[in-house]
DNA sequence: TTGATAATGATAATTATTATCAATAAAGGC
DNA sequence: GCCTTTATTGATAATAATTATCATTATCAA
């Protein structure tokens, strides 16, 4: 990421705040460039770490606060990486593409692997990497709960 | 997931301690119990709350051990939910997947977004759910690392 | 420049997970 | 079926991550 579309998105950034009634603060500034400026997805604590080589660096708490309402303005999104989560389920056989109820939490599973292989191996080609794993989730309502 | 199908899910993974010279101990039994009988993926803590409720519950530190041998066994799979982890990206433009390296952390972001959303449309249509949102992530190892 | 108040920092409280270690129970050999 | 070995357990301490509290501070509209 350049510099000038950093720029461009901590702009982006500031014009949401403003336009929700957040104020603009050094916290909130040094949180978002940060976030901006980084190759890698960032927990809070990696976030937090980094901070602290500025000056006046921001509390924790306000990282925290700051990564919250830019979740909800729809700033950031979160990533979800192998050995991070928490929600299990058994594994039956091969891999599977779940689809979650997120009204009353149901799971089951969808086929049609075969359009995601090949949509991956395009990708493969196209990137040259080496996709190794990948995931897939859908989320909605099931038609007990619609 | 009906009786037989669960007895025979608990006897494979049974079978699976076996083989790999684990003991298949009460505190076992219980959280794989709870796990396979469950319509819905969940926590470590949610597998222990229930167990509370059977004779002599294990402890919460076998609960932990026994997610993490059954996940070494793959036998069950982590599940990821909005809401829950914790690693922080820009949100750019619109709805994106994500091409993590597992090497260096980089990521990108793919494209050949109308397969998908061609897939999803079949999945709607086949299963009568409303898919509201969906995430695709893949791993894999970039041309600089591999 | 000022005043109202949103936001902050410091820290306490809560929650989740992992580590420790003496006591216990599973499983193979008799 | 009973021993013996030792993997496993439970209780709990330690660690780590996140959230709540509240007096103080800084933003920003007037």
């Amino acid at each position: 990421m350049n510099s000038t579309v950093l720029d461009q998105m901590l702009e982006n950034w500031k014009t949401a705040l403003h336009q929700q009634g957040y104020r603009v603060t050094q916290p909130r500034l040094q949180v978002m460039e940060i976030v901006a400026s980084s190759e890698t997805p960032l927990t809070p604590q990696d976030i937090y770490q980094r901070s602290l080589e500025m000056d006046s660096p921001p509390g924790i708490a306000s990282v925290y606060r700051t990564l919250e309402m830019m979740d909800e303005l729809g700033l950031i999104q979160q990533i979800h990486q192998p050995g991070g989560c928490h929600a299990i389920w058994p594994a039956l056989d091969g891999h599977q593409h779940l689809l979650i109820c997120t009204s009353c939490g149901k799971m089951r599973i969808v086929d049609g692997n075969e359009e995601i292989t090949a949509y991956l191996s395009n990708i493969e080609q196209q990137t040259g990497y080496q996709v190794d794993e990948h995931w897939l989730q859908l989320f909605g309502v099931c038609q007990d709960c619609s």
